[in-house]
DNA sequence: CGCATCCGATGACAAATGTCATCAACACCG
DNA sequence: CGGTGTTGATGACATTTGTCATCGGATGCG
């Protein structure tokens, strides 16, 4: 039986280089690229066809998801999962749309994680229960996509005004968005609205 | 010549678990203690005495800095070590300030990091060239205790009037203070404040 | 001592923000 | 076709926030 080759994309040198030391100790896993953001994750895909791309959620250039969502198009046969230190439960919902395969913190032991690379590479699925817990109890976004796009633009507290303009709306207009976010979301203000929005992953 | 002892401490076990493979992999070092939070960490130096301590930042209950305040006045013959993802400027001086002799950045190399452990070892710092030059173009917080206090509990987005309760302070008090923190940093509204004064590590 | 600084407060005023009602265009769905 | 929901806008209004001047007490320093 030939052993699964896999990707490893995180920016953080130390945990990557640690990791594929850990993995290439088993027997039937062994890691044939590495990389250190969003872009390079995906060209070292093309360049070595992974059976398994262990993604980091957030990266320079281009987060965990949107990688997958590029792998998915590009090499359907790559099973993709992501290993993440802050999961909020919108990551895990947009990374499952994305085909994403596995989702795990990075509390999880290596063994742990070497054993469910294996589920993923056989064709199964593996989510932290914990994970899901949140995700489900979380329950989705009621924003619209505008509201979420103008809380977005709100998250750096920056006054209506600026807003506006960066969205190309009247101010009154990005006001009622921001109230109607706010109050949808159950916050004082739009400030609070952001943080609720950033903590559930909705932004 | 003995190996240098060391106490790791991260709450991901998956970085911490890889990490503890690595360097145990070097002749000279040998890793007695694991810790997955600032309390557990101190528990476990004050057990098994290391050498050396390499403590992750962000953890749960107190943070690498405190943790290495404590270590600093009940084992002081034991070197103190930051690693982590998200340095911030601030950090890196109240590091320094607690007697930290090395503070790191997780995008450097595991051969890099055990070079370094042994510096620190034998009575050397080490500061990342990056990180240092941050927090020298930074400068010092030029917020006042109160100000960067009332700056804090502004943080996730209340309204003036329930930070005065928080603070014990008239709503009045606590707006001159924003108003007067905001204008030290240059930001338009106090929630800019906020994401400046986080981004440099003064809060 | 005199001076500067920080703390804490008040009052007043201008500006920004939150809230609501209302309108119109558009798309989608049963 | 009518109903519903989203987008985008306006106007009016109350509230919140930012800003400034000013005051008193405490603390620290040359």
């Amino acid at each position: 039986m030939k052993a699964v080759r896999l990707l490893l994309a995180d920016d953080e040198h130390l945990i990557r280089g640690a990791l594929a030391a850990l993995l290439g100790l088993e027997e039937d896993l062994v890691v044939v690229a590495e990389a250190a953001s969003g872009p390079e994750a995906l060209a070292m895909a093309r360049a070595h066809r992974p059976d398994v791309a262990v993604l980091d959620l957030q990266m320079p250039g281009a987060d965990g998801v949107s990688v997958a969502t590029s792998l998915r198009s590009e090499l359907p046969e790559c099973r993709t999962m992501i290993v993440t230190s802050h999961a909020r439960p919108g990551h895990l919902k947009r990374a499952l749309a994305a085909g994403v395969r596995g989702f795990v913190p990075k509390t999880v032991s290596a063994q742990r994680l070497a054993e469910i690379i294996r589920t993923v590479h056989g064709g199964g699925r593996y989510v932290d229960p914990e994970l899901a817990a949140d995700a489900i109890s979380a329950g989705d976004s009621p924003l619209t996509a505008r509201e979420a796009e103008v809380l977005d633009l709100a998250a750096d507290g920056a006054p209506v005004a600026e807003i506006a303009e960066r969205a190309s709306l009247s101010q009154g207009t990005v006001r009622n968005y921001l109230s109607s976010a706010a109050s949808k979301l159950g916050a004082e203000n739009r400030h609070a609205a952001v943080r609720l929005a950033r903590a559930r992953g909705w932004v």
